[in-house]
DNA sequence: GAGCATAGTGAGGGTGCCTCACCTTGTCGA
DNA sequence: TCGACAAGGTGAGGCACCCTCACTATGCTC
């Protein structure tokens, strides 16, 4: 939980409470619940709230920090995978799972790709970055088409983590399929396997 | 425009007038515009927007109602083409323009489809069992892998056409990406040709 | 334990939602 | 032409949320 050294004791205090019930208020309602309702159910002012996380994005931010560090890394040691596709289907999936954790998380995520000025920004430009790696990777072994684009792969990403949170889908299986698509798989000995396997 | 028939013509007009303000400014604002403003820009009350429209879906269904019968009719006419795969994408690729007419019109789709009680509930289930034909019928002749549910291409069709909204991107082009994945086609004369094309 | 930087507070002004008791007017029959 | 009335229009009001800021309280350091 970076970003809290150096503070007063209460003030640590009350925002890793905050950072504890924001999470699970998000959860249940939605990246839309009321701060107001989130400080109430900390015993702490709504002044309080706003002086640790001066926007909603920024408690977004805060949220999902560790998550973001975690999605980096990961996609650093795939990125040595021999099989490009599964490596970027784990990946994705995984960035599906955060980006699904609350409704309207996706939609957030994707709004903020192009504002500079959100909380997000970077967070979400280092998952950007973190993908188009692993997607350049599989392009290159002939393992993806080689006609999309990282935010296309990105969009997609998102829609089906925001689809899976509306339907209650199992996020993992969208972005499976979301890379395989609705094409039946190839059985049989005559097709070519597929690359990157 | 029907649901204007019998009414007085002052009530006509305005509600004409409604839907016609209502839906430049879903397209500029997304569908969380306020309809405060909706009224205002129409020189109306704001009882008299509720009058016409009781909640904001009543008034996004009424936008969507011609759109909706359309959509259902080209899945009629569709469901007699002899290449499913292609009609299922044609279709696909419509619904997504519809769904992302206004940013966050998806996600209103996605979350009505389970509510019941929703304004929007029948407009949708409308558009699902039309979608529901074209899946089936692909996926008889074997253009469309036999374990996806229509929840599931309902959701990954929502989920781009958001993604869409957010990114600018062509909802057509994603839509088609939902259907082949990001998979490389393939070419050559050793792959199987893909049925139903 | 004094001083102060850091942190907490919550009233207040702004906006939006939706309702409802009351007023206005289009329409239709006489 | 006109009167009655049902259909329609109105907007203040109650509620909730957002965010700010002038003020108060308190951990921490020396």
């Amino acid at each position: 939980m970076e970003g809290s050294t150096g503070m007063r004791a209460d003030a640590r205090h009350n925002r890793e409470r905050l950072l504890r019930v924001a999470d699970e208020t998000f959860r249940r309602d939605g990246v839309q619940a009321s701060l107001t309702e989130i400080a109430r159910a900390c015993g702490i002012a709504i002044g309080t709230l706003y002086r640790h996380f001066p926007t909603r994005e920024a408690l977004l931010q805060a949220l999902l920090h560790d998550r973001v560090t975690s999605l980096r890394e990961n996609a650093e040691r795939l990125s040595d995978s021999d099989t490009p596709r599964e490596a970027l289907v784990e990946w994705l999936q995984e960035f599906g799972r955060c980006a699904s954790a609350y409704q309207g998380l996706a939609e957030s995520i994707l709004a903020t790709a192009a504002a500079e000025k959100s909380d997000l920004h970077a967070c979400v430009e280092s998952m950007r970055a973190a993908a188009g790696v692993l997607l350049a990777r599989a392009q290159q072994v002939g393992a993806v088409r080689p006609d999309v684009s990282p935010a296309e792969v990105f969009a997609l990403a998102c829609g089906a983590g925001a689809a899976s949170q509306y339907v209650g889908a199992d996020p993992d299986r969208l972005l499976r399929l979301v890379v395989e698509g609705l094409t039946p798989p190839r059985t049989g000995p005559d097709g070519p396997p597929r690359p990157g396997r």
